[in-house]
DNA sequence: TTATATGTTTGTATTATACAAGTATATGAC
DNA sequence: GTCATATACTTGTATAATACAAACATATAA
């Protein structure tokens, strides 16, 4: 049935285009979930997940300019959420970590943000949370390129 | 099991905040799918969709500041691709619709976007893209608030 | 008929971004 | 070992999208 999987494409192009609005509105609002911005609930993640990183790397990860991640990573750091330290072998590189405040600001935004879901969720059944997310794998890898 | 309903929620939570930085960044990067800004192009639907509207209602549609709709607004028109004309009931409102020109490119970038989507997704299943489809549009009803 | 409300535009400030130039360090050729 | 080149990052500058506030035009209601 070609037809019907025409539709089913054009409606997943028609409805990620809407979340994508929508999402990105949600984070910025006033109902903003947590006390994170976007950006530093990305950079915290990434630095948790990945341990210390380079300012390459983490613009690379965002698909952001070097300059960008300099400025945003500085910014991060006066917070105290993050740290800077020297590449023991390579004195050119800044190598940045998650301090134990950072630590706790993501562990609590992430909280924030998985009630937020929850609640959105609430009413959807185990199997479609498990296979929406499945789902989601998936299309963050088509993604990538 | 609360556990597994908790993991897949934190799945969600996860795949989505990643879903919504690449897919912004596509839309950005010399890869962007079509001709059109993702603003230009969801006005366009918007009065595709939904026939002239005025500045107020796009504000609300898009949740941005009047100001910056009749600025973009402005900038669409001066393109050629929607027209403004007053509201014969109400000499304050301007209304837009979409021109021929406007139609056309709209139509044309969806298609190149829709055509996108059809290769990211190549190896999923009718059956998979008709879940996902359904599933996004719950979640972004769940995202209305 | 005048005060107030509504719809839009315009002035201004802020923020996130990219690009380019500059600075510090490392590496490799000789 | 020294110098040219490459790499990592920072800083200067320009641009674009945005919000907020003030201004302006039109409508509504007392």
């Amino acid at each position: 049935m070609p037809k019907e999987n025409q539709k089913a494409v054009e409606r997943i192009e028609y409805e990620l285009t809407t979340l994508i609005r929508r999402a990105v509105y949600l984070d910025i609002s006033d109902k903003k979930i947590g006390h994170l911005e976007r950006a530093v609930y990305l950079l915290l993640r990434h630095l948790d997940e990945f341990g210390p990183s380079r300012l390459k790397e983490l613009a690379e990860t965002f698909n952001l300019d070097i300059s960008t991640l300099s400025r945003q990573a500085s910014a991060i750091e006066a917070k105290g959420y993050i740290l800077r330290f020297s590449d023991p072998t390579d004195g050119r590189v800044s190598l940045f970590k998650l301090t134990e405040l950072g630590r706790e600001k993501l562990i609590t935004d992430k909280k924030m943000r998985i009630e937020r879901y929850h609640t959105m969720l609430e009413d959807w059944s185990y199997e479609e949370k498990k296979v929406f997310g499945e789902l989601l794998v998936r299309m963050n890898e088509a993604l990538i390129d």
